[in-house]
DNA sequence: TTTCGCGTGACATACTGACGACATACCGGA
DNA sequence: TCCGGTATGTCGTCAGTATGTCACGCGAAA
């Protein structure tokens, strides 16, 4: 699976130079798109989707703050502003506009791309991805496959739902009717002890990690990380 | 509601400065906590929960890459490097450790407190919470915890519900009848003493800030910032 | 000083959730 | 279609916890 990375900047060879970079660096992880003029930029960030861009500012068409604004409403990823206007006055502009980070030239494309990923790790973790984890415990909601400490363990179809309610709501206590409502949806006239009984199943099938799945007594049950 | 803000820096007057700025710059806005070496940090680092971490590296005691570390296995809250040693090794050493940026001093204050908020709205959770906090205390409704300075505290449904009620009208008194009413309502017929009980049971869990928790003799229970 | 209200420890009891056992429902293969 | 095995729902019991009650004593208010 790939990153789809915007690139804006009007000067050839550092466009050139920055794309190549993330080209190579994890061959195959970055697919890069680019634009040198705001009126392209414009039409790429309305039309398609990216999980990061990197925005000069200053560029025949449109500035990069525009840029930032208008793919501002449409999706929430990562921005970087990559920009000589280094003054007080254009970093703190740049952050109001909603960027995620301010860089000034020059800068080393090094640490640029650390800053990347960075940023793509905390972007990626708060929107649902396919893979939730917690703890020793991750599931794969595409290949529906459940793992402890990266041994994969067998799960049947109830607990595996159960668990990935557990999982989406890490931390939070699930009273016993919020899980039937989301568990149990088709029928929910059932004995809310098929909760405390899947709860144990559940707690069996995951072996080693069974003390993640607490109890709330009177309240509910949680998923921590420990 | 505010975020809990752990200063990590030897020099003082950078410290305190720091400190200052982001007390002063949205009022309560922030919860600032410092540390000037290394074991302090540590200590408070395993010790505390934080929603955005600043960071110096050379430090008496542990370096910041170490204090970074040992929050990686706690957390994933935001952290931020701020240093003099500017060189791409170290740069890049700091991202590898896992953190989310890294300033190199001199830098500017105002400029570090935009990114910082960058951060902070990158990091929220995207699940909506409900907190309803006073003092140390803070409760979240969606996930049903509490955590007092930061940190978790088990508590049962009754002290909950309680503390629930006494949260949502903080500061005024509650009579024990109006909590009877709000907090025991499927049940009526107790004796008023289980008031009591419940707030000493409360009080007890609170740790802490059990000391908020007050009694208005001859008229009921209030719960106050301090 | 007296009185009343509250904090507190101890205790009894109600309740909750874990668990074993069993009954059905479901599903795949013959 | 039948058959066996697995998944899933239900029930009763038990242990552990939460919670209500009481009695006592302190300390604040009058």
């Amino acid at each position: 699976m790939s990153y789809r990375l915007l690139i804006v900047e009007d000067s050839p060879e550092l466009l050139e130079a920055t794309s190549d970079f993330y080209r190579e660096e994890d061959a195959g992880l970055w697919e890069v798109v680019t634009a040198s003029d705001g009126k392209d930029a414009l039409a790429k960030v309305n039309g398609e989707d990216f999980d990061l861009m990197i925005l000069d500012i200053m560029l025949p068409g449109a500035s990069g703050f525009d840029i930032c604004k208008a793919a501002r409403k449409r999706s929430d990823c990562p921005i970087i502003f990559l920009t000589a206007l280094g003054s007080e006055r254009n970093v703190l502009k740049g952050y109001e506009t909603g960027c995620d980070d301010y860089v000034v030239k020059p800068f080393s494309l090094r640490q640029l791309y650390a800053k990347s990923l960075a940023l793509l790790r905390r972007a990626k973790k708060s929107s649902d991805s396919e893979i939730i984890s917690c703890g020793s415990i991750s599931l794969d909601k595409k290949s529906m496959l459940v793992k402890v400490s990266g041994r994969e363990i067998s799960i049947n179809a109830r607990e595996y739902f159960l668990l990935v309610y557990l999982l989406e709501n890490k931390g939070s206590v699930l009273t016993r009717q919020s899980i039937l409502e989301h568990v149990w949806s088709d029928d929910l006239d059932v004995n809310d002890r098929v909760v405390d009984n899947t709860i144990r199943r559940l707690r069996e099938s995951l072996g080693n990690a069974s003390g993640q799945v607490k109890t709330a007594i009177g309240r509910g049950y949680r998923i921590t990380e420990e």
